[in-house]
DNA sequence: CTTTTATGTGAAGTATTTGTGAAAGAAAAA
DNA sequence: TTTTTCTTTCACAAATACTTCACATAAAAG
């Protein structure tokens, strides 16, 4: 179980590592943002805790951004009376909230409590039959052979995933994918959403229009 | 599942808002007791969330108020270390109460954990024999296999199924899912009825004419 | 029983939504 | 810079959905 730290504080992290070590959980830290990707991209992590006031890369830009493709829970530290709405791209689900100061001992609590709620961990890849998703290595496999997505046909396709069976408005693929300040339009979503199931070619439909709201990912074999 | 938000500042409704229609719910806001008490009484509400520290009528008064009449589940919030003995009219059975600042999260499933408790909570899907929808995916099933509906069909089975037992007028209907700027003919319902009917196959009869009315869902077997 | 009123329904016409290729605009790489 | 790749927009075709209408049918009223 390991947890990554992003704090720009050394003192903060260093509490934080002594009381998540005393805990069994090994931890990895980072500074900003931009240090937390790096980190991200190459080590598996399963939870993250996260301040939102940081130098480089803040802590909201950051969050948008792994939320695109991963699934990590993630903790969020505040100081009291930040703005609320920044908290945007917030999974309700899986994520949670604390303000500064904490105390140690209730964050504990919450990282214990998110770890047993997601249960089973954030997988590191998805298969379906031939469909394969290396997250970590951002790869796509069909039929053992890697295809080559942009990066808005990857994160698509993730969000898609992790969203098995669900009806996704254009709307909420905007706000998830291309973020709170995209003001483009919507259409732009069906194009990537072309070159994507061309991409997918024997999978391509897996991805149904619902007509009047958007597009669904299901592995479900009706007619 | 519509909630009311009582508050004062502006911020706090806005990050409730935001959350709450992730959600789906519907909200509603008022700024102070008075303005709460007004909305009470001209709209179905399932839910309050309130605020106890507030100008022109505060949060105990508007509690003691409403308790007298309703039975409205109500999560109050505070800020840390206010006496929580004044909370009279606070229902243990029914309410919850949250201290300021609080995590979007908890908050949520507070609501929802109160809605579910008094049995209103809206499922994410449906089921009656072998009717079956299922929400998050925009799908409908009849015996396992799926069907296909139009938008407008889906909107009213699903407004139907939600109101099972009462007679919706064409009115009613209209507004409710065609919009209040639809301006068109009423007899456009009768027709994706008469569509919907004919999707929902065996179990076309579920909606009943109500001559003068409008129409009625119901799963009763009469006649 | 006849008339009146309301609903059921097929079909035609209208409108909206989506798929798609191509071009323009941005960003990244060379 | 130039070249390449990716993203976004646009325009039009195709598919699908929505609305209206006219007449058939059924219920209520006289």
């Amino acid at each position: 179980m390991r947890l990554l730290i992003v704090d720009d504080e050394k003192l903060i992290r260093d509490v934080i590592k002594t009381y998540a070590e005393t805990e069994n959980y090994e931890t990895v830290e980072a500074e900003n943002g931009l240090e937390a990707l790096e980190i991200i991209k190459n080590q598996k992590i399963d939870l993250i805790v996260l301040d939102i006031m940081m130098p480089k890369m803040d802590g909201m830009t950051f969050l948008e951004e792994i939320k695109k493709t991963q699934n990590i829970p993630v903790i969020i530290l505040s100081a009291r009376n930040e703005e609320y709405d920044k908290l945007k791209g917030f999974d309700l689900g899986t994520d949670d909230y604390l303000t500064k100061p904490f105390s140690p001992k209730e964050l504990l609590a919450r990282i214990k409590a998110i770890l047993k709620r997601s249960g089973k961990m954030t997988p590191d890849n998805y298969e379906y039959k031939g469909l394969k998703i290396d997250y970590p290595g951002h790869a796509v496999y069909i039929d053992g052979k890697e295809i080559k997505l942009t990066l808005k046909e990857y994160e698509l396709l993730c969000y898609f995933v992790t969203n098995e069976n669900i009806a996704l408005s254009r709307n909420q693929l905007l706000n998830k994918i291309w973020g709170y300040d995209f003001f483009g339009d919507d259409r732009t979503i069906d194009t990537h959403v072309k070159m994507l199931r061309n991409n997918l070619g024997p999978y391509r439909n897996l991805i149904t229009t619902v007509r009047g709201v958007g597009y669904k990912f299901s592995v479900k074999e009706n007619e």
